[in-house]
DNA sequence: GTCCAGGTGAGTG
DNA sequence: CACTCACATGGA
């Protein structure tokens, strides 16, 4: 366990922010995350002290990046207009959210998933997913001492080789066939999600909707938070909403190169607070 | 029971 | 091009 002094981490608000689905709070302060195979715990202290059940090495090479710790926000905090009021109550209202560095396999299952589901309903599908088609682990929480059962996100295999009838119990609905048939083109390495890193945007969001299932909207999600690009902006029911709204229909043009991270102003505060 | 959810693909004009 | 419609299922 190792205890970090982070600046502008918000660890509630980016466990609701519908841009991470096994990141559950626990209890008062404490909350769990699956990544990379492996289960941890992150204990908030105050608002910038927390305890991290890895080594401080892990923290460094793999959680630094994912959560995006070495990126400033400041600049994107500021880049309102002044007579956006809208937008600056968004984002002083989630004024820690950051954009995480996600698997992109992970991504592109997920958000195959989100589609026509509530954010409850997703997290209930993965976890389903996970458990069928995943192994089992158990580990003893360094912060509870209770025995912990997981199960890692699977992989293109694991799920290609589950059984019919254990994928028909995770509520996949009519998404299962775009599952499998995601898993089979990376099995095939007719798309391999890492060499896409170096594409531009809009060969990107090409590249990925070529999977079937994946529309512009999911392809923006996974755009947005397993590759990092902040000139994407995914279009959800919340976002339309917010643009007829509040915008008349049409973004800024001053925001469209950081789009994504402004998108994820309105998305939490639109949402959290039902926005109609 | 009704309605909605971080939509998409296929079909039609 | 724009527009409509069916699609499974959980959660409120």
């Amino acid at each position: 366990m190792i205890k970090k002094k982070i600046k502008n981490f918000d660890i509630q608000t980016l466990s609701e922010s519908g841009q991470i689905f096994r990141l559950n709070k626990i209890s008062d302060n404490l909350f769990s995350l699956i990544i990379d195979g492996i289960y941890l715990e992150i204990k908030k202290i105050d608002d910038s002290n927390f305890l991290f059940s890895c080594s401080n090495d892990y923290f460094n090479t793999k959680l630094v990046h994912f959560f995006d710790l070495d990126t400033d926000y400041s600049f994107y905090k500021k880049l309102a207009n002044k007579n956006d009021i809208f937008l600056q109550k968004c984002i002083k209202y989630g004024e820690n959210i950051k954009i995480l560095n996600q698997d992109p396999f992970e991504m592109l299952i997920s958000f195959i998933i989100s589609q026509r589901k509530s954010i409850k309903a997703i997290r209930t599908s993965i976890e389903r997913l996970c458990k069928m088609c995943s192994k089992k682990h158990e580990i003893i929480s360094e912060f509870t001492n209770k025995k912990i059962i997981y199960y890692p996100f699977p992989t293109e295999n694991e799920i290609l080789k589950c059984k019919n009838e254990l994928l028909n119990t995770c509520g996949l609905g009519y998404r299962k066939e775009y599952i499998l048939n995601a898993c089979r083109l990376i099995k095939e390495k007719r798309i391999i999600l890492n060499d896409l890193f170096s594409l531009q945007s809009n060969e990107l969001i090409e590249n990925l909707m070529k999977f079937k299932g994946v529309g512009i909207k999911v392809a923006s999600c996974i755009a947005l938070f397993a590759y990092h690009r902040f000139d994407i902006c995914p279009i959800d029911v919340w976002i339309k909403r917010v643009i007829e709204q509040k915008y008349n229909g049409k973004i800024p043009t001053k925001y469209l190169p950081y789009i994504g991270i402004i998108q994820q102003y309105w998305f939490n505060y639109a949402r959290l607070e039902k926005l109609k």
